[in-house]
RNA sequence: GGCGGCGUGGCCGAGUGGCUGAGGCAACGGCCUGCAAAGCCGUGUACCCGGGUUCGAUUCCCGGCGCCGCCUCCA
């Protein structure tokens, strides 16, 4: 059974699961105001990797993961370019989908939308402020986290620590709250803001209250798994298990968080540095795969550097990879390797060991062609487990693939020549071949082609 | 000021009180090959510094130095 990191306990523990064979699982989505970033792409892409890891294993994931798509940086950029507001989400939400599709990472099993789910978030607000949780102002509804039981758990931190030094920080409406913590459920609106209805006047919902509502109304009390990026640990997922817990309800039973990308000198990445920042720049620019392998070769909690020089050796290893399936395509597809997967399975029960679990993909690579190259039988197991392992972590290896009949024709021509001694002839059919794209790949097999 | 993390070979990046300097990339030598390509085999006297514990520490403890994150924008 998995055991994983959990935030809240700060320990590995087994992920245990509310219904047996189920996992449920929140991960908190994008706000859709700007196109994807690289932080974007790890998040979606170590779930991505868990999903498929934990479907591997033969359970029914169901996996929300929502779109805000009423925030205030949206607000800012539709009055900025004086254009609907809706137009920037739902261009926004394609191009986070067409991203995701290019980094194949799977569609979630369920996308709510903030703004679906407004009315729900009135009402639990609502709720709060009958408890004396939430209070009113001038300014919107505050949740009051004082009167949160163990507030802080996530972050770590008491509520008195939280604050005990560098009060320079400016609180964002410290005049309104009762505590700096407190933040907002309910803001109301000013002239020309996108606003709904509520008793207590006309706004819109905070950041944090949507989550909460979602997950408990999709995936209900006591949901498995709850996760995202280190930095929605605090103060996002606070607050919402903050929600939760001044409701009476049980929130998530296990809370994940991945680490941050950073640049070459180890800062963080933020959106105005580094020219690759852009997901988008990157799957353009490179094989769409790189950014998955680099990224499954450190472990999801530490930080991953996104440089040039890591994206070149993930490439490059891949097409190690695409050799070895090209290679492997005729072979046999017998079982897998009883021991290879027993280690897999291992390593990714491990808080999700994607390193050991790499490394062990690789060495298999590794083994498998020795015992190729030896005629030996054992090839067809060790074939089947890499290849395995590769596709339960989303690699889309990519073997032989489509070749049009000319260039089979061609490459049949190549291995007359050779048979016949013909180099001269052999040598100019290659050529031909690697210029139109191909590598070409000539064993005593004869020749295989591949892009 | 409070809380937390990190410092490993040419680069990235795991890991462990002795059995691993995992794995990827790069480099060098060899095998295979008509030549290439692919593949295989081999090569690297590492663990920030100073103490301590120990038969033995990169791994545990203490003290430094350096870097990073969070303390209401953020995946």
């Amino acid at each position: 059974m998995l055991r994983l990191y959990d935030t809240a306990t700060r320990e590995v523990r087994e992920l245990a699961l509310r219904e047996p064979g189920k996992v449920s699982i929140y991960l908190c989505g994008p706000t859709v105001y700007g196109p994807p970033h690289l932080g974007h792409g790890r998040a979606t892409l170590e779930y991505d990797i868990l999903r498929r890891y934990l479907e591997w294993t033969g359970l029914e994931v169901r996996l929300v993961s929502n779109i805000t798509d009423i925030e205030d940086k949206i607000i800012e950029r539709a009055q900025r370019e004086d254009r609907p507001w809706q137009d920037i989400t739902t261009k926004c939400e394609r191009v986070w989908f067409e991203a995701m599709d290019g980094i194949d990472v799977r569609r979630p099993t369920d996308v709510p939308h903030a703004t679906e789910y407004v009315d729900q978030m009135v009402e639990m607000i609502g709720q709060l402020v009958d408890l004396g949780r939430a209070y009113d102002t001038e300014d919107g509804i505050y949740l009051s986290v004082e009167t949160v039981e163990g507030y802080g758990l996530l972050a770590q931190q008491s509520l008195d620590d939280m604050r005990s030094g560098g009060g320079e920080r400016e609180v964002f409406g410290a005049e309104f709250k009762r505590h700096p913590a407190d933040f907002v459920l309910w803001k109301y609106s000013k002239p020309g803001e996108p606003s709904w209805p509520s008793p207590w006047g006309d706004g819109r919902p905070g950041w944090h209250s949507e989550c909460v509502v979602m997950s408990l109304d999709l995936l209900g009390e006591g949901f498995d798994l709850h996760c995202g990026g280190q930095d929605l640990r605090f103060p996002h997922h606070e607050n919402e298990r903050a929600q939760a817990v001044a409701l009476g309800k049980r929130f998530a039973n296990h809370w994940m968080h991945n680490g941050f990308v950073v640049d070459a000198e180890g800062e963080k990445m933020s959106k105005s540095l580094g020219n690759v920042s852009n997901l988008l720049d990157l799957i353009d620019q490179f094989d769409p795969r790189a950014y998955r392998m680099v990224l499954l070769q450190s472990h999801y909690r530490s930080p991953v550097k996104v440089t040039q020089d890591n994206v070149d050796a993930a490439v490059k290893s891949l097409e190690g990879l695409d050799a070895f399936a090209a290679r492997t395509a005729s072979v046999a597809g017998g079982d897998a390797d009883v021991d290879v997967l027993d280690a897999f399975r291992a390593a990714m029960d491990d808080d999700l060991d994607t390193p050991r679990a790499t490394a062990l993909m690789f060495d298999t690579v590794r083994r498998a062609n020795a015992a190729l190259d030896a005629d030996d039988p054992t090839a067809g197991a060790l074939v089947a487990a890499a290849l395995e392992i590769a596709d339960t972590l989303g690699i889309g290896v990519r073997g032989v693939g489509e070749v049009p009949a000319d260039a089979v024709a061609t490459a049949a021509r190549l291995d007359a020549a050779r048979t016949a001694k013909d180099y001269a002839t052999a040598d100019r059919l290659r050529a031909e071949l690697q210029a139109a794209g191909w590598t070409v790949e000539t064993t005593k097999d004869g020749t295989t082609l591949r892009r």
